[in-house]
RNA sequence: GGGCGGCUAGCUCAGCCGGCCAGAGCGCUCGCCUUACAAGCGAGAGGUCGUAGGUUCAAGUCCUACGCCGCCCACCA
C-alpha cells in the first residue's frame, strides 16, 4: 500500500461526483420497495450556490443516502425556479451593457434572450449542488417553466378560477418603482429608517385649524379626508367640518375612524387612501376616493401637486414640500423619527402604492383545509414549534396577489374580450386550449393578459408538478405525498404554506408527512451573509480547501434543533481531520491486510468489546437517523470512529495482530465497513472510496445498511478494566515526570483479570511492564476498578503527584458528599426510583474507595 | 403590539419530554516524530450553565418574572 498518508479529498471526490451526475440514482415507481420522497427546493437559476444551498442539500441527501441503504425507494426530485423578477433583471443588466432595455427589444426577442441564457448559465447551481456529492434523480429534473411544469400552472389557474377562487379585482397593491411589478404582501419588508416626522397644520371651515402628523408630507395633496379616533373628545366639534389641504384649494372632511391611534402625534390622520394601506381601508370604510399624486416610476404628478414640485422625485418632492409647507406657516412641528419604511424584498427600494386590476387568490377557503390538516397532526414539523407559527399563519392569510408586471414567467392564461370586456378562462377539461372566442358574447376579438404569475404560484404547484401532475403519472401515484420536506424556516410561508395549500386543494391531501426546518447559515458575527455586506464563505470555495465530505459533514453536525449556523471555519477544519482521520484508520487496515499470515483464529477481548461497542453504536445512530436528528447522528459517529475504533479498538489490535490473529483482521475489516456505511450519509465521497478499496464493491450508496448486532456486556465491563489499568499508568507517567518512551514496572491491584489475560494488550497500550510484588513505597493511581502502583525508585516527581493526589481527593470528597447529602434528603429514598438510588449508592461507595486508596498511598509517601 | 430563538469552559457550540461526577472542536499547559494518522498521540488546566424567585426527593434541563442579543408577524400615520 503506497497510499499518501494526508487525504487529499481533491483526487478523490470529483472521481465520484462525475459518476453519480452521470449514472444517477433513477427512482422506479415500480420497484415495489417502500418509497422515501423528497422535492428538492429548487433554487433559482440565476443562483450560485451559497451556504444555505449546501446546508439544505446536505440534509436532504444525508437522509436520502440513509433510507436508500435501508433499502427503500429513495427518490429526491431536483431541479430548478424561474425565479421572475431576479432572473429578468440579470437579463436586463446584460442587455444594459449593450445600450439596450427590454423595451428596446420587445417582449417576445426579450424572453428568447432570457430563455438563451438560461440554457446557458442555468444549469450551473445544479453542476455545483453534483460537486457536493448530491444524489438526486438527475434524469427527473424539472425546471418551472418546463413543459410538464407549465400544464400544472396553467391547469390549476383553470382550476381556481372556475372554481371562484381566483378572481381578478382594482385593489391597493405593493408597488416596486424599481422592479416596475406588484408585490405580494410576503415581498415587503418593513425597514426601520431614519426620517422626520411632521407636524402639518391644516385651515378648517370656519375659522380655527387642525394639526395632524405625518412622514409623508409629499402626499398630502392626494387626502380625502383627516380621521380622529370618534371617541377623541379634542375633536369632538371638528368632526363633520371640511378642512383645507395647505397650498391648495382642496376641502377635505374631518371623519371619525376607530383606526386612528389617539396617544399617536396630534390624535389626527391625514387619509391618503392612494398612498397608504391603512388609508385605503379607512378610505373604503368611508367611500373615499383614491387619489394618485405619486406616479408608477415614483415621481409627483396631477393637477392637485403645485406645479412647483409637479415631476420631482417623491423625495425630492418631499424636502421640497415641507419648504413650501414652512414658508406658508403650516409646518407647526419637524422631529426626528424612525420611520417603518416598506420596502421591496428583493431591491431594496421603497415601496409604493398602485391600484389596477391584479390577479387574486382566495386564501381563506383554501387554508382553511389546510388548518384542518395541520390540526389534525397530518403534518409533522421539526422542530415542532413551527406547527405553530405555520397554524397563525394560515389562519390570518389573506388574499394573494398573483400577477406580475413582468415578462419572464408564466404568461396568465386569462383572455380579456374587446367587445364585451369579460374574462375568458379556459376551462380544466381544455386547460391546454388558448380560448379563440369570448365565451360570455362570442366576440373573436381576445386579447391576453400580459402579467405573468408570481414566482411562487409555480413553486407552490411543485410537489405536484415535479411528479407529472395533473396528468395521472405512475410517479405521481407511487411518489405522492413525499416524505420529508427540508427547508429553511425562512420560507415556510413563501413556499411551504402555499404547498400544503395547493397540496391539499388539489389531491386532497397533504403534500409531505414531515417539514423539516434547518436554520440559516450566518457568518462569524451572527449576520446574513450578503453580496453587499462582503461576508460570503463561498461553499465552492470551501469545497477546494476542504473537501465536500468536510463541507458536509461540519454543517451537518452544526445543524441542530433547527439552529442558526455561525459558519466558523474552525469546524471545517475538526470535519477535514475527521477525514484524515478516517483515511488513516483504513489505510493502517489496508495494510494490515496485507502480506497477513494467520497463525490463528480467535475472538480477542477487544475484538469483542469493539463488536459490543459497534452494536451499540448502530443501534443508536440509526435512531437519531430515524429521529431526523442528523447533527446528533454525525455527533455520534465521530465519537464512534475516533474515540472507541481508533483511539482503542485499533491500537489494542496490534498486538493480535502481530500474533497472527485472523478474527481480529476480519473484526477490523467489519467494525471499519460498517463505520462507513454509518458514515456514508454525511461523507459519501471519503466513505465510497475506502469502502471500495476495503470490500471491492462498487457503490456503497448500494449497499445495506449495517444491522445492529449484540451487545457484550461482560466484555465491555472487562475490558473497561484493561482501560483503567491503561489510563493509571499514562497518567502515572506523566503525573511523576516520565516520557512516554521510558519504559515503567507497574503493580496492579484489584480487577487484574482482564489485563493478565491480555498482557500483550496491556503492555503495548501501557508500555509498561507487571511487578508480581506490592511495592512498599510508590506513587499510586487509584482507578474505580484497579489500583496502579509505580515504585517509588530513580527520579520520579514526588511533588507534582501528591498535588494531583490532593487535588483529585478534593473531588472526590465533594462528589461524596454530595452523594451523601442526596441519598439522606428526606424523601429520596422513597420517592426516586430504585435504579436512581441504588445508582447513587453505587457511586458513593465507588468515590469512598477511591478516596481510602488515595489516602493510603499518601499516607505511604509521607 | 404579538410571537419565537439565543445567553453553558478563553472562542464556536452540544446537552434541555428532570436523575450516572456538565460534554465536544479549537485555543491553552506538560510530555511525545510510539512502525494508520503531527490534519496526530498521551496526560492535564479551565465552567456560581444570563439574573432573581418558584416547583420537585432531585433543575443547564420544568414554571414565573427580569436583563441583554437576534429573528418573525402586525394598519401608530
Amino acid at each position: 500500500m503506497d497510499l499518501p498518508k494526508a487525504y487529499d479529498p481533491q483526487t478523490v471526490e470529483p472521481k465520484w461526483a462525475r459518476r453519480w451526475a452521470e449514472r444517477p440514482f433513477v427512482a422506479n415507481p415500480k420497484s415495489g420497495k417502500k418509497p422515501f420522497v423528497i422535492f428538492m427546493p429548487p433554487p433559482n437559476v440565476t443562483g450560485s450556490l451559497h451556504m444555505g444551498h449546501a446546508l439544505d442539500n446536505t440534509l436532504q441527501d444525508a437522509l436520502i443516502r440513509y433510507k436508500r441503504m435501508r433499502g427503500y425507494e429513495a427518490v429526491w426530485l431536483p431541479g430548478t425556479d424561474h425565479a421572475g423578477i431576479a432572473t429578468q433583471v440579470v437579463v436586463e443588466r446584460l442587455l444594459l451593457k449593450e445600450g439596450k432595455t427590454r423595451n428596446d427589444l420587445g417582449r417576445e426577442a426579450f424572453l428568447k434572450r432570457v430563455w438563451q441564457w438560461k440554457e446557458e448559465s442555468g444549469g450551473r447551481i445544479l453542476e455545483q449542488l453534483k460537486r457536493l456529492g448530491a444524489s438526486a434523480d438527475w434524469s427527473r429534473e424539472a425546471f418551472t417553466m418546463d413543459e410538464v411544469r407549465s400544464r400544472a400552472v396553467r391547469y390549476a389557474f383553470s382550476r381556481y378560477y372556475h372554481e371562484g377562487l381566483a378572481y381578478r379585482a382594482p385593489r391597493l397593491v405593493n408597488w416596486c418603482p424599481r422592479c416596475e411589478t406588484t408585490l405580494s404582501d410576503l415581498e415587503v419588508e418593513t425597514e426601520p429608517t431614519p426620517g422626520r416626522l411632521y407636524t402639518l397644520r391644516y385651515e378648517v371651515e370656519g375659522g380655527g385649524s387642525i394639526a395632524i402628523a405625518t412622514v409623508r408630507p409629499e402626499t398630502v395633496f392626494a387626502d380625502q379626508a383627516i380621521a380622529v379616533h370618534p371617541e377623541d373628545e379634542r375633536y369632538q366639534d371638528l368632526i363633520g367640518k371640511k378642512a383645507r389641504i395647505p397650498l391648495t384649494d382642496l376641502w377635505i372632511p374631518i371623519l371619525p375612524d376607530p383606526a386612528v391611534e389617539r396617544e399617536f402625534g396630534t390624535g389626527a390622520l391625514k387619509v391618503t387612501p392612494a398612498h397608504d394601506p391603512l388609508d385605503y381601508e379607512i378610505g373604503e370604510r368611508h367611500g373615499l376616493k383614491p387619489v394618485f399624486v405619486i406616479d408608477l416610476s415614483g415621481r409627483m404628478v396631477g393637477e392637485r401637486v403645485p406645479e412647483a414640485l409637479r415631476g420631482l422625485d417623491r423625495f425630492e418632492a418631499r424636502k421640497k414640500a415641507v419648504e413650501l409647507f414652512r414658508e406658508a406657516g403650516h409646518l407647526l412641528k419637524e422631529e426626528d423619527y424612525t420611520i417603518q419604511m416598506a420596502t421591496c424584498s428583493r431591491c431594496a427600494t421603497p415601496i409604493e402604492y398602485a391600484i389596477f386590476p391584479q390577479w387574486w387568490l382566495s386564501m381563506r377557503p383554501l387554508a382553511e383545509k389546510v388548518i384542518q390538516g395541520l390540526e389534525g397532526g397530518e403534518i409533522a414539523f421539526v422542530p415542532e414549534r413551527w406547527k405553530k407559527v405555520n397554524l397563525d399563519w394560515l389562519k390570518n392569510v389573506r388574499d394573494w396577489n398573483i400577477s406580475r408586471q413582468l415578462w419572464w414567467g408564466h404568461q396568465i392564461p386569462a383572455w380579456y374580450c374587446g367587445d364585451c370586456g369579460q374574462v375568458t378562462v379556459p376551462p380544466p377539461e381544455r386547460y391546454l386550449e388558448d380560448p379563440t372566442r369570448c365565451t360570455h358574447c362570442g366576440s373573436p376579438n381576445l386579447k391576453r393578459d400580459e402579467d405573468v404569475f408570481d414566482t411562487w404560484f409555480s413553486s407552490a404547484l411543485w410537489p405536484l408538478s415535479t411528479l407529472g401532475w395533473p396528468e395521472a403519472t405512475e410517479d405521481l401515484k407511487a411518489f405522492y405525498p413525499g416524505d420529508v420536506l427540508v427547508t429553511g424556516y425562512d420560507i415556510l410561508f413563501l413556499w411551504v404554506s402555499r404547498m400544503e395549500v395547493s397540496g391539499y386543494h388539489f389531491l386532497g391531501e397533504r403534500p409531505f408527512k414531515t417539514v423539516l426546518l434547518h436554520g440559516l447559515v450566518l457568518d462569524e458575527k451572527g449576520q446574513k451573509m450578503s453580496k453587499s455586506k462582503g461576508n460570503v464563505i463561498d461553499p465552492l470555495e470551501m469545497v477546494g480547501r476542504y473537501g465536500a465530505d468536510a463541507l458536509r459533514f461540519a454543517l451537518a453536525y452544526l445543524a441542530t434543533g433547527g439552529q442558526d449556523i455561525r459558519l466558523d471555519l474552525r469546524w471545517l477544519e475538526m470535519a477535514r481531520n475527521f477525514a484524515n482521520k478516517l483515511y488513516n484508520a483504513a489505510r493502517f487496515v489496508l495494510m494490515a491486510r496485507e502480506g497477513f499470515a494467520p497463525q490463528r483464529d480467535e475472538p480477542t477481548l477487544a475484538d469483542r468489546w469493539m463488536g459490543s461497542r459497534l452494536a451499540r453504536g448502530v443501534r443508536e445512530v440509526t435512531a437519531l437517523y430515524e429521529a431526523l436528528d442528523l447533527a446528533q447522528a454525525a455527533r455520534a459517529v465521530y465519537e464512534l470512529v475516533w474515540s472507541e475504533f481508533c483511539d482503542w479498538y485499533l491500537e489494542a489490535s496490534k498486538p493480535a495482530l502481530k500474533a497472527g490473529n485472523a478474527h481480529t483482521l476480519r473484526t477490523l475489516e467489519a467494525t471499519l465497513a460498517d463505520l462507513l456505511k454509518l458514515l456514508h450519509p454525511f461523507m459519501p465521497f471519503l466513505t465510497s472510496e475506502l469502502y471500495q478499496a476495503l470490500t471491492g464493491r462498487e457503490e456503497l450508496a448500494l449497499e445495506p445498511w449495517p444491522e445492529a448486532g449484540a451487545e457484550d456486556l461482560e466484555a465491555e465491563a472487562r475490558f473497561e478494566a484493561l482501560r483503567q489499568a491503561v489510563t493509571g499508568v499514562r497518567a502515572l507517567r506523566a503525573e511523576a515526570g516520565l516520557t512516554a518512551g521510558q519504559g515503567v514496572r507497574v503493580h496492579l491491584e484489584g480487577e487484574v483479570g482482564p489485563v493478565l489475560e491480555n498482557l500483550e494488550v496491556f503492555r503495548f497500550l501501557a508500555r509498561a511492564d507487571l511487578l508480581p510484588e506490592k511495592p512498599p513505597r510508590a506513587l499510586v493511581r487509584a482507578e474505580p476498578k484497579v489500583t496502579v502502583r509505580m515504585p517509588l525508585e530513580g527520579l520520579l516527581d514526588v511533588e507534582a503527584w501528591k498535588a494531583r493526589q490532593e487535588k483529585r481527593l478534593k473531588e472526590l470528597q465533594a462528589m461524596a458528599e454530595r452523594s451523601e447529602k442526596k441519598l439522606s434528603a428526606p424523601g429520596f429514598r422513597e420517592k426516586a426510583p430504585k435504579e436512581v438510588v441504588e445508582a447513587e449508592e453505587a457511586r458513593l461507595k465507588e468515590n469512598l474507595d477511591q478516596i481510602r486508596r488515595i489516602r493510603e498511598a499518601l499516607s505511604q509517601i509521607g
